[in-house]
DNA sequence: CGGTAATCTAGAACAAGTTTCAGAACTGAT
DNA sequence: ATCAGTTCTGAAACTTGTTCTAGATTACCG
């Protein structure tokens, strides 16, 4: 158990920072997320076994372990990978509403479509962000400011947020990943996730519209 | 893997239903969830292991897979069984406040310092929640609809909730849980969580006192 | 080119969740 | 009290994440 509080010597290459990575190494890291993402888009969290990624990915297990220090670093940096990705789309098309909070409605059901396309690699994401402990803070903190970067993108504002609508944000934040997990365990259908981003999307308009307090 | 869709032949002691506990299986069951609670208090998810449950509890290993077939499904009972304190020892000191939405709030502060004071327990109950694939469904929509109850009581409604209230609640639940998971990675302040809990709940004053639309 | 340190490989070994199985103990009905 | 069926025990085995080690490869420096 205690073992990720006392680290300092092995180099990692997660963090783009450090020594910067080699065309290999960063061909091999490449390799592993891709492996990583195929075989989560097969079946989940579960379907993601460290031995056969480091296989599939033609490096050696103690590599894929330098690389990426746990199965779930591994997943959360994948959903930063994905993540990126979402956020070049998305900003391609940005949302056709007027007012902030139905954009960022929007803007959240369009990514929640495409993670149904590939419901079993959402599932394996996003039970790694959540299941990540301590040691995965810094990573999971990209996501999270990844994701606050799609949102705030979504709302179009003119000048910068007003705490307010920065406390919105992060509370749509927590109701987007808690949504999601209750999607992914079926305990809620598409339709509830739909009224749920909605809902909690009204916070918004409230913070923006606000007349005084 | 595949081992959850097809089960019907064993009893499963987890759910009231099926056939009735006898008294020496329900102080079995009393004690492994006391077990459990013990260790997790401790160190969290990761000091509550499997063997050390059912030797510490007098069991042998397979008995304890008999009353709860995975450590998830015996994190979230263990987890079922504090919420039902919490929700008699919040019943018998009502929110203070008027506004519904700042009773809630009130309420889930009252909860969130009472996990305060055993976090490793609160860190191995809701990491186990959300990390609850589908095998784990029933027990923790369980855990929800305590949940549920615990705010609808907090809110003190004279009448039955409206729909766009019962759409508030499910995402503070959201909010919540995201939340305490948050502070529990280290990654929020407990000031942050104050605010986020605080903002939600605006939501229930928004669609009570709504004018139209 | 030669040397040195860091990196990578292959494979064993370890840890903890889960499964399995043979036999002992218990339960309920006759 | 006895029999049949279920439950419990004890211990081994299996799975998959993680760690460790010895030797091969590679990268970098003079």
């Amino acid at each position: 158990m205690g073992n990720m509080t006392t680290e300092s010597k092995a180099a990692r290459p997660t963090l783009p920072a450090s020594p910067p990575l080699t065309e290999r190494q960063e061909a091999r890291r490449r390799r592993i997320l891709h492996t990583s993402a195929k075989l989560a888009s097969r079946g989940g969290f579960d379907a993601v076994q460290m031995r056969e990624v480091a296989e599939s990915s033609g490096v050696a297990l103690g590599t894929l372990y330098r690389y990426f220090p746990s199965k779930v670093h591994l997943l959360v940096a994948t959903m930063q990978d994905q993540l990126q990705h979402m956020h070049e789309t998305l900003r391609k098309r940005p949302p056709s509403e007027q007012d902030p909070g139905a954009r960022v409605a929007q803007t959240l059901m369009r990514a929640f479509r495409a993670l149904q396309r590939e419901p079993h690699l959402a599932d394996a994401m996003v039970r790694a962000l959540t299941f990540a402990d301590r040691s995965v803070s810094p990573e999971v903190d990209t996501v999270s400011r990844l994701t606050t970067a799609i949102i705030l993108d979504a709302m179009g504002l003119d000048g910068p947020a007003t705490p307010e609508q920065l406390s919105a944000v992060r509370v749509i934040e927590h109701t987007w990943h808690s949504a999601l997990i209750t999607w992914l365990s079926g305990r809620a259908s598409i339709a509830q996730v739909k009224i749920d981003i909605e809902t909690v999307c009204r916070l918004i308009e409230v913070t923006s519209g606000e007349r005084e307090s």
